[in-house]
DNA sequence: CGTGTTTGACCCGCGC
DNA sequence: GCGCGGGTCAAACACG
């Protein structure tokens, strides 16, 4: 729904302006040092000619007001998903009040035959392209539910994701910000067009699979089937508050169509904690943000993020070799 | 060499 | 029981 899109994008957009601007900190005080900051930061320190043991010294600061800002970036992402929250369950009470019977599908459309869901693609009237991408109604998913009785709470979570691509694309990607792993490809009766497997590979115990296949009506639209819920946070909220402003990162970011840098794709991620499809509310257990859990893998993912990134290494290893042979780096 | 993708084989549920 | 079709597995392959 374009309810949730907007939301999302605010998040987004603010995760954004966190990237690209230094703002102030939690306490309102400090300016928070982007890494190109960090990095001229280094540059003017290593021009200057200090004393091995006052560049150590500064280094150790340097290393201290780094760990202060990082407490503060969390903090101010913990901030930001509470207000997510809020803005979510805000949404909710409003469509709960404007179409309160939606989501509720009839008996007919769930006792439907595994012979009538064939031409799934083309069928469902509720399902419509809106601006890029869309998500479906309630009455295939039920059928999808109905085809495998749900033995895990998982298999009940299922969303649908339109989107429009170049119609010379022939990759089914469908960039949401997740790590997909692709484990089987098929050519199904109702539809030329192969449908792709994906299972998530961003947490081994992610029990998420997507399915990824043409539009029979409109080739240039790809509908991404998700099933089941991820049980852990989405990639770019750990990596949107690191400031990086590699495209690849940016591409992750949730509802991304304002800054991805890929082409006219444009991806609305319903299978986000929070989210909802169908004007359903969704039930599952959410993840604690403020739980030490949560906190310690944010650090593991910034931790491990910091040092797969070529600019940051870039960026400390000029520190370094500009305190260790200042001549050099004045030279370049 | 590790990781991800491809693709044919296999499994399983459903309809007849 | 058989055939069909969707979903998954796993060996082979490609790539960085």
């Amino acid at each position: 729904m374009a309810m949730d899109s907007s939301t999302c994008l605010d998040t987004s957009l603010s995760l954004f302006d966190l990237n690209m601007n230094p703002l102030l900190c939690s306490d309102g005080n400090h300016p928070v040092t982007t890494k190109k900051e960090l990095r001229s930061d280094f540059i003017d320190v290593g021009t200057t000619m200090i004393s091995p043991k006052e560049q150590a010294d500064v280094l150790v600061e340097e290393l201290n007001r780094m760990v202060e800002e990082n407490k503060k970036l969390s903090e101010m992402l913990m901030v930001m998903c509470e207000n997510y929250n809020t803005l979510q369950n805000h949404l909710m009470d409003l469509m709960s009040t404007k179409n309160p019977n939606k989501g509720s599908p009839s008996a007919a459309a769930i006792s439907k035959k595994r012979k009538a869901a064939g031409s799934e693609d083309n069928t469902n009237n509720n399902d419509r392209v809106i601006g890029g991408y869309a998500e479906s109604s309630s009455s295939e998913e039920a059928d999808w539910c109905n085809k495998k009785p749900s033995t895990e709470e998982s298999k009940s979570k299922i969303s649908r994701v339109y989107v429009q691509t170049e119609p010379s694309d022939n990759r089914l990607v469908v960039k949401d910000g997740y790590q997909w792993r692709k484990y089987g490809q098929k050519v199904t009766r109702d539809n030329p067009s192969p449908r792709a497997y994906f299972k998530c590979s961003f947490a081994p115990t992610c029990p998420v699979k997507k399915k990824v296949q043409r539009s029979v009506e409109d080739q240039s639209v790809l509908v991404a089937t998700y099933e089941g819920e991820h049980n852990h946070p989405h990639p770019s909220q750990t990596e949107a508050i690191l400031g990086s402003n590699r495209g690849a990162t940016l591409g992750s970011v949730p509802c991304s169509a304002s800054i991805s840098s890929s082409g006219p794709t444009i991806t609305l991620d319903l299978t986000q904690r929070g989210t909802t499809t169908h004007g359903v509310k969704r039930s599952s257990p959410e993840i604690d943000q403020s739980s030490p859990v949560f906190q310690q893998f944010l650090i593991e993912q910034m931790a491990s993020n910091l040092s797969k990134d070529p600019s940051f290494k870039s960026a400390l290893a000029a520190a370094i070799s500009g305190r260790i042979f200042p001549h050099s780096l004045v030279n370049k």
